[in-house]
DNA sequence: AAAGGTATTAAACAGTTGTTTAAAAATTCA
DNA sequence: TGAATTTTTAAACAACTGTTTAATACCTTT
């Protein structure tokens, strides 16, 4: 009987991924702290020591699912192909439709993600964040340098703050869906309907912004 | 022994501020589940017992910092005046600045309530969130439709989607403290010069990407 | 100084937490 | 089939949770 959480190249059993799925949605939904492992194991219809047997501890069933997403939400971005072929206006564009889009498939763990971001101590969860954070502020770099290079957008923009509006705002959107549920009369159990919503206007208004940000005004 | 907690009106001793104090970063700083009542009273070095008894309970307790924040950073909002020799592109950029300086003021709250907001399931709180939120959203509607009227702000825009990039930038800066230090070389237990580093950069960035998103392209 | 109310304390409370145990069931493999 | 391994179970565990208790200390006010 050995253990196969103490693999760190995650490859995980299928019920140890119906485990972690239940318990992304709790988390989310009801935070890390007030999840217990009788709720997950209620959740994933299993008994309470099979989340210590399968994962070693409560923490390390939160460190497995930030593997796991992290790996996919990394691997969403890579799929992002610089094509030749399109202005450097529309590949931005393309990054953040690919970005929202991402993380509205992955938003039960990204909301856990963005809420327990500033609490994290453990290493392991902080550097798979601080990995994803590198990678998209890398992509949004190159894309800009490519427009700036052909003079359709301003030099010397801090790519860092850019990347905060960014992220910030998507953050903020999924972080605030039962109070933009009232502002757009959404049933806030429809989550649907508020997916079909929230996600146009953030394409929209994202790619807005940034163009109009980055664009030189004159010329 | 009637308990002052029972008011509504919150006008609160000094010993209940110390200990909301110190609560407050305690609560900002592990989560409102991860701390415990005993950390909270070692910190504010009183007895376990004397929150119940001055707040009722724990959760009375965070009720009482929602409110005692929630109306002070209503009282900020509200001290912007609408000064009528300023131009409508200057008065965004007053909000601005004082949205960002109220914030970092109350920063400890701040990260507070977005962390929980999202799971909030408290009518108090939830409606003390949302009060200030309307707050905002009004605030920067009716700039804008000055500048709308005077012919330099677009008309017909989204104005509850671009509180989401004001407000959403501004938490994400605070919520990645860390790994915005990592960024720009800060040592990250070095609060002030983070501040120092991040406030202006906040400032100038929202205000340019408000003001590029809202002036018209032409004329 | 005495009385009466308030503040503070250490201890106890009952409930929940994450984790472990040891036995039973299920599965695998020869 | 039968032995060996892995999976699943209910129960027990100790540690910690928020809250209450009952006694004591501290202040006012008379």
């Amino acid at each position: 009987m050995w253990w196969k959480f103490l693999k760190v190249t995650a490859t995980f059993t299928q019920k140890q991924l119906e485990i972690m799925e239940s318990a992304v949605k709790l988390f989310a939904g009801k935070g890390f702290d007030n999840t217990s492992v009788r709720d997950i194991a209620k959740a994933a219809d299993v008994n309470v020591a099979m989340i210590s047997y399968y994962f070693g501890s409560k923490e390390k069933l939160l460190e497995a699912i930030f593997i796991k997403y992290v790996t996919t939400m990394r691997g969403k971005l890579e799929e992002i192909v610089f094509a030749h072929d399109v202005t450097p206006a529309e590949k931005i564009d393309r990054i953040i439709e690919t970005y929202i889009d991402t993380i509205a498939a992955n938003r039960h763990f990204h909301l856990l993600m963005v809420r327990e971001q500033g609490v994290m101590k453990n290493k392991v969860m902080y550097d798979g964040v601080k990995s994803l954070k590198l990678k998209n502020t890398s992509l949004i770099k190159s894309a800009i340098k490519a427009g700036a290079k052909a003079g359709i957008f301003k030099k010397n923009v801090d790519i860092t703050i850019l990347a905060l509006t960014v992220f910030g705002t998507i953050n903020q959107a999924f972080n605030t869906q039962r109070f933009l549920c009232e502002q757009y009369r959404i049933d806030p159990d429809n989550e649907a309907e508020f997916l079909k919503v929230i996600i146009p206007r953030l394409k929209v208004h994202l790619k807005a912004v940034v163009r109009s940000y980055l664009l030189v005004a004159d010329k």
